[in-house]
DNA sequence: ACGGCCTGTCGAATCGATTCCGACAGCGTA
DNA sequence: TACGCTGTCGGAATCGATTCGACAGGCCGT
């Protein structure tokens, strides 16, 4: 049961360092000793210690992935983000450690970070000032942000162009001849708090309104069906002429479509809702959403891949990649018509 | 930047283990040199290498969490357990490694198992007949399980009585009045390859419906709202004389919902939807859904709890815990009336 | 005043692997 | 035959922390 190195060595009759030689491959060793080696290690099934190993060569092969604390109602979208990281890491034969980290539990973050636990780290859900970001800055330790901070010059970030993305939806909506559009944007606590998609989206969004001449409103919502419901019966109430609405907020989406429902608007005859979500969200929406399709497992893993190269070479100019996927048409967007209370 | 223990006590003045030992706090130390080597560990944050303390320790103060490849579309309730691991884990001043298993990437399964990278494993998504379980037992690795394979006897579990909460479903709608019952299952090939709830369900609906002299057609079904909406329309084609469905698959419900909707039958006054789901995706439902609740977060972190127990005391006796409980009534279920179509 | 105890600190071994350096065997060549 | 070279292998240092045994000094007692 106790298998060190020594033990496979003592059994094949060799030192220790032929053993590590034929487990690396760092020096050649002769066919015949390597052989009769790999067969013990085979027999007893050794594998080397992992923190021994991460010790001797300062490298622990793992990566940290920072997540929102209340992983309870994580986004589809932000979902989508960590399962591509776990699939790029696995194929890059690198392991994950997950630390929730924002809310209470600060330990995690510092032991993983500064007990150099791992060779590198992942952020995600940035905020335009982000402590966490100029932490790690400090502390050396590479790491690639998904979504970035208002100053994100001289580091690794992917993001979403959410600005340009909900421009676009405006434009949409407006060449189909709606006037009146909302912006449903995330709760307003996270974007007080600073929340890039939601500052980003919303500056898009007034500046693409006034470019095209229509009038625009924004607010926000919470995150949840519950929320969206009450959130659009206000709108409506609030503002009657409104005939269409971009979010990009996916778990308020059902609540949106309820309430809208209830108040007799059906989609996309009366009322269009479009934004920006996750392929997979979109297309199960019903009716099918037309929405700018994120990538989102390919970002995550493109995170993964911006991070290796700045571990692998940190003296190297970061590198960064903004995507802004095309508007994918489906069935929740036409043309306007005037709504029946005007 | 370079921080070792040997660095702070040159500059305190010390040797190597008085620093070590005002840290784990093992042997008492002066007031005086302790608080002189405190000010030197704070003023250049230092913290302990996690890699060489997990080597001279022999514990990593992480836990291992086996989770299915396809992190794509994890269900509700899978998010649930692995959100309620990773938030007691935190508590528990301990780290999650993350290892997408079960499919391709074998790798990272025997990378952390065999490389003494966790003191602990969580294995999700069980199959009655499980060799990722065969193989931790034999590795001596304490582990523990959510789900349960078929002789579930010398191992720490803890699970959801699907069949029992099935049968409770069944039991209430027949006291509603309804006489068909369907059962929609998860997919085909997950019951075939023999996953632990779907088949468990399944023979606690078939017996249930046995019980309480109705009859039953029970049909698996894919995690798409897609899937839902077809399985149900070929249901009803089927079976025109279903009058109430009862069902653990969350990510059809959308769809499910859909297809009734279009067939004409409303719920809950023409027809019953019943089942057992997290009570996020219960609440958020339309109408609020009549089923079971899982407390899912708390499953996780028992599922953590009993895991340090089997770390700090392998002799002892494996513990588990079977979740049964009760059904919330929503605004899901109702009384049985006749198909217009008969 | 002296032996013994207790407190605080130090030196060195240890965990399990990697890797530099030197040794040695075998072979070819002058 | 002697020399040098190449290909293999062993010895020992090293990574950064923990921990056991030893020891120096101060305090007490008789």
């Amino acid at each position: 049961m106790v298998s060190d190195i020594g033990e496979i060595a003592r059994r094949a009759g060799v030192s220790r360092s032929t053993v590590s030689y034929v487990l690396t491959g760092k020096r050649p060793v002769s066919e015949g000793t390597r052989r009769r080696i790999q067969a013990v290690i085979d027999e007893v099934g050794y594998r080397p210690n992992a923190s021994a190993r991460a010790l001797r060569e300062g490298r622990t092969h793992t990566v940290g992935l920072v997540i929102p604390p209340a992983t309870g109602h994580l986004t589809g979208v932000q979902l989508g983000f960590v399962a591509g990281v776990v699939e790029a890491a696995a194929r890059a034969d690198l392991d994950v450690l997950l630390s929730p980290s924002g809310g209470e539990h600060e330990r995690s973050f510092e032991r993983i970070v500064d007990g150099r636990r791992v060779d590198g780290v992942i952020l995600m859900e940035i905020r335009l000032e982000d402590d966490r970001v100029t932490r790690l800055r400090r502390s050396g330790l590479p790491f690639v942000t998904i979504g970035r901070t208002a100053q994100p010059h001289g580091m690794s970030w992917v993001d979403v162009d959410y600005a340009g993305l909900i421009a676009r939806c405006v434009g949409h909506l407006a060449d189909l001849g709606h006037e009146h559009i909302a912006l449903v944007n995330r709760s307003a606590e996270l974007v007080a708090a600073g929340y890039g998609p939601g500052n980003r989206a919303r500056s898009g969004f007034v500046r693409a309104v006034a470019e095209r001449g229509v009038t625009g409103v924004d607010v926000c919502c919470g995150d949840t069906a519950a929320d969206g419901e009450a959130c659009v019966d206000q709108l409506l109430a609030a503002h009657p002429r409104v005939t269409a609405i971009a979010t990009l907020n996916e778990a308020a989406l059902p609540g949106i479509h309820r309430a809208l429902q209830r108040a007799g608007r059906t989609v996309p005859h009366d009322f269009s809702v479009t934004g920006v979500a996750a392929p997979h969200w979109a297309e199960d929406f019903h009716p099918p959403l037309t929405a700018a399709d994120i990538p989102i497992e390919e970002i995550g893993a493109q995170a993964v891949t911006l991070l290796l190269e700045r571990i692998s070479t940190p003296t190297a100019e970061p590198s960064h990649r903004l995507y802004s996927p095309p508007i994918s048409l489906r069935a929740s967007t036409g043309p306007a018509t005037r709504p029946r209370t005007l």
